[in-house]
DNA sequence: CCAGCCGCAATTTTT
DNA sequence: TTGCGGCTGG
């Protein structure tokens, strides 16, 4: 055996252990910041040097592309250029290649589709229809929802039905699953779902091909085993059921994906599973402060079903974390602001140093504005990802009907796109006689002749079956895939309609159908034998939080989901509200306070030095303004590593919440100026129909630089200084009884002039 | 067939 | 507030 390589010292004494140890299963419990990539990077790295295996015989498995990246890279840099024969990747993507070159066997071809949850939806939609239930009623996403849940339980469609007790919802689930089931292999076509749970009904129906498998994975590593679901859970007992050498890292505190399926027991149990599992627990954090750490920890407590484990650090106790308080989220948006910039500048950090954290995509908006105006930089990660935008999801339907021509759902969506004339009313027809003959609709359009159709729309499916042909035969003729992709968006009128269109809209449009085009020859250039096939299935696997750029100068906005294992010197967690963060219960479902509490966790886990924690009063949802109240674990979490702005103890704050007035609030944020928000007021003005606002001749406007004005709750003050137009138009006043400096919206502000 | 208007529901979180 | 789906008139 060879000697022990030198990068082993890199590490502590149980990560070096959980190196080491190479025969049998292995359960890492790894703390947040324990260093748990790490250890998974100098592991594989010791088993090829080790000569366990050969790169091509581990198999290590991420939730994220990146991460999968980086590992690679980073092993790359011990072991050098043999990392690149790692099976390393997703678990759908990696499933995904497995299956292309088995799809023959659970008959499917190898071109087959992959449907994201859009796809998917529309295809329980059209379902729905079928059989006659009105999708307004029974909402395609909960269909979706149940028949996902069933399928990560390997529930089969003959069983669901016995499974559960009976109601309307599970009768109509039961029906449209098994359809749903039918029309996506009748379509050559796989979820996300299926991706997982094909190759366990692969490796069930060929012994050899699961031992052929077994065989070639001597190794297999999970990461973050604690979100994984029970197909995954499954597929992988399978594979490492011959070796035995199954190591999985995870944190059961930080599991926050079970609406996805994950079962937090995969982890909890895993010694059960696998008897000579040996457990090895990475406690010592390298990446907060001993105030962030106390914080996470007092959280975390509070739940009931935790593996043991105390999380500990080196590191100094550091600042303690700040509460802000705002009025609602513009204001809360521009003190995050303001804070970057003093950061950035009172402690030297770079843009990219700044996280900005929350619940929902949605909350992204408001930063989104305040940033631009503000001058700030930001990098947004996650919402509408690239691939779902309406135009790439088009394109990327034409080219999957030139491999993939069964597809029903992907011919439908672009059959009549941009409008060629065939109608509702023709594709309906066209559609019936398909279900009639049980064929694909292209077949059917291929002989259009042979049925009886509304000429006009007869002769656009001739003209668009030559047109998809001669797409096809240059393909098949090695034509270059960008080439392809322009003569299509060309012929079949797509950028026409755009260029006649010339909104801004459709200018946005434009834009990002050319940076498809340039993510197509990206892919040509660097694969070797890039097929159109491959590059489907690659980029339907790609998400938004992929393309998240470390190095790029810019503050970063995302969910903290999308924010699991990544790691920020300065943290803002935004929106702390009851009903925000924890969510909302949505219809019946109960909302699983332990695992917001988990989420939450991650969120306070991601900061290094600085963290903010803030909430909003008042927060606009549908256009309408919302009372807030703070959430309940801005009440649990410790409280002496935390103060409010003007460095109180946030207990304090607690009293004050009850009273929900604008003065007290006013008294906590003196430090920062930021402009004064209407809603509030605006509703005062139009009860009281104030006159203050529009005055054109700006000679009838008294609040001019200079003047002296008194305001309802800040008292006697001047204005320093005045910007915006009209309505939007802002004044400086220092008020002189507070000692203070506010930026008001004279049309919101109720200001009199004095003297 | 299709563009344009109106009314109403929607916001968890992601591969 | 936005965005989708359904209805209507050309």
């Amino acid at each position: 055996m060879p000697r022990e390589p030198e990068f082993i010292h890199d590490l502590n004494d149980e990560q070096q252990r959980a190196v080491r140890h190479t025969n049998g299963p292995l359960l890492i419990v790894a703390g947040a910041g324990s260093g748990k990539t790490r250890v998974l990077t100098y592991r594989i790295a010791y088993l090829i040097q080790q000569q366990k295996a050969s790169p091509n015989e581990i198999l290590a498995l991420t939730f994220t592309n990146k991460a999968a990246k980086e590992m690679k890279e980073r092993i790359k840099q011990l072991i050098g250029d043999e990392a690149r024969r790692l099976w390393m990747g997703t678990f759908h993507s990696v499933f995904s290649k497995i299956l292309r070159f088995e799809a023959e066997k659970i008959g499917f071809t190898s071109n087959y589709s992959i449907y994201d949850t859009d796809d998917s939806k529309n295809a329980i939609k059209q379902l729905l229809r079928e059989n006659n239930y009105d999708p307004k009623e029974i909402r395609p996403r909960t269909i979706q929802r149940l028949i996902s849940d069933a399928k990560n339980e390997l529930i089969h469609p003959d069983h669901y039905q016995e499974k559960f007790v009976h109601s309307t919802l599970d009768d109509i689930t039961a029906k449209i699953y098994g359809q749903y089931v039918e029309r996506l292999k009748h379509n050559n076509a796989m979820d996300f779902d299926d991706l997982l749970i094909k190759p366990i009904e692969l490796f069930q129906k060929h012994e050899e091909v699961l031992e052929k498998y077994q065989d070639r994975f001597k190794y297999i590593l999970i990461d973050e085993y604690q979100d994984t679901n029970h197909a995954q859970y499954k597929v992988t007992n399978m594979l490492a059921s011959k070796y035995q050498n199954l190591c999985v890292v995870g944190d059961d505190a930080q599991s926050i994906y079970s609406f996805r399926g994950a079962d937090i027991r995969n982890i909890l149990d895993f010694k059960n599973d696998y008897e000579d599992a040996v457990e090895i627990p990475l406690e010592q954090n390298y990446r907060s402060t001993k105030a962030i750490l106390k914080a996470a920890d007092s959280i975390i407590k509070r739940n009931k079903s935790q593996l043991d484990k105390t999380l500990w650090t080196d590191n100094d106790m550091g600042d303690t974390i700040t509460m802000l308080d705002n009025y609602d989220e513009r204001d809360e948006a521009n003190r995050v602001a303001n804070y970057i910039k003093e950061l950035k500048a009172r402690k030297g950090y770079d843009y990219n140093d700044f996280a900005v954290l929350y619940r929902t995509n949605y909350q992204s908006r408001v930063y989104e504005e305040t940033f631009r105006r503000k001058g700030v930089p930001y990098q947004l990660v996650g919402g509408l990802s690239f691939y779902q935008r309406k135009e790439i999801k088009d394109i990327l339907a034409y080219l999957t009907l030139l491999i993939n021509p069964d597809d029903d759902t992907n011919l439908v969506r672009i059959i009549n796109e941009p409008s060629r004339g065939i109608g509702n009313k023709s594709l309906h027809d066209l559609m019936a006689q398909a279900r009639a003959k049980n064929q694909s609709l292209w077949r059917i359009l291929e002989n259009v002749e042979a049925i009886d159709l509304y000429k006009p729309a007869e002769n656009s499916v001739k003209k668009f079956v030559s047109m998809i042909n001669e797409l096809k035969r240059d393909m098949e003729n090695g034509k270059r895939l960008v080439d392809i992709t322009k003569k299509l968006l060309e012929k079949s009128g797509y950028m026409k309609a755009l260029v006649e269109e010339n909104s801004p809209k459709s200018m946005s449009r434009r834009e990002n159908i050319l940076e498809l085009e340039n993510a197509i020859s990206y892919f040509e250039k660097n694969n070797t034998n890039p097929s159109l096939s491959s590059f489907l299935q690659e980029i339907s696997l790609i998400t938004d939080t992929d393309k998240y750029d470390e190095d790029k100068p810019a503050v970063t906005m995302m969910t903290v989901h999308a924010a699991k294992g990544l790691e920020f010197p300065a943290v803002f967690v935004v929106g702390l509200e009851e009903e925000l963060f924890p969510v909302g219960s949505r219809d019946n479902e109960e909302v699983n306070i332990e695992e917001e509490r988990r989420l939450f966790y991650v969120a306070i886990t991601r900061a290094e030095e600085v963290l903010f924690f803030s909430h909003c009063r008042s927060r606009y949802k549908y256009g309408e303004e919302q009372r807030k109240r703070r959430s309940r674990f801005l009440d649990e979490v410790s409280p002496d590593v935390v103060r409010t702005e003007t460095g109180a103890s946030i207990k304090q704050n607690k009293k004050k919440l009850g009273q929900s007035n604008q003065t007290n609030h006013n008294s906590s944020g003196t430090t920062i100026e930021y402009d004064w928000k209407k809603p509030l007021y605006q509703k005062n003005n139009r009860s009281s129909n104030n006159t203050q606002i529009h005055y054109d001749n700006p000679d009838e406007d008294p609040f001019q630089v200079g003047a002296k004005v008194e305001h309802n709750i800040f008292g006697p003050g001047k204005i320093i200084s005045r910007s915006g137009q009209g309505e939007r138009t802002k004044v400086v006043i220092y008020f002189t009884e507070r000692k203070q400096r506010k930026t008001l919206m004279l049309r919101v502000a109720k200001l009199r002039v004095v003297g």
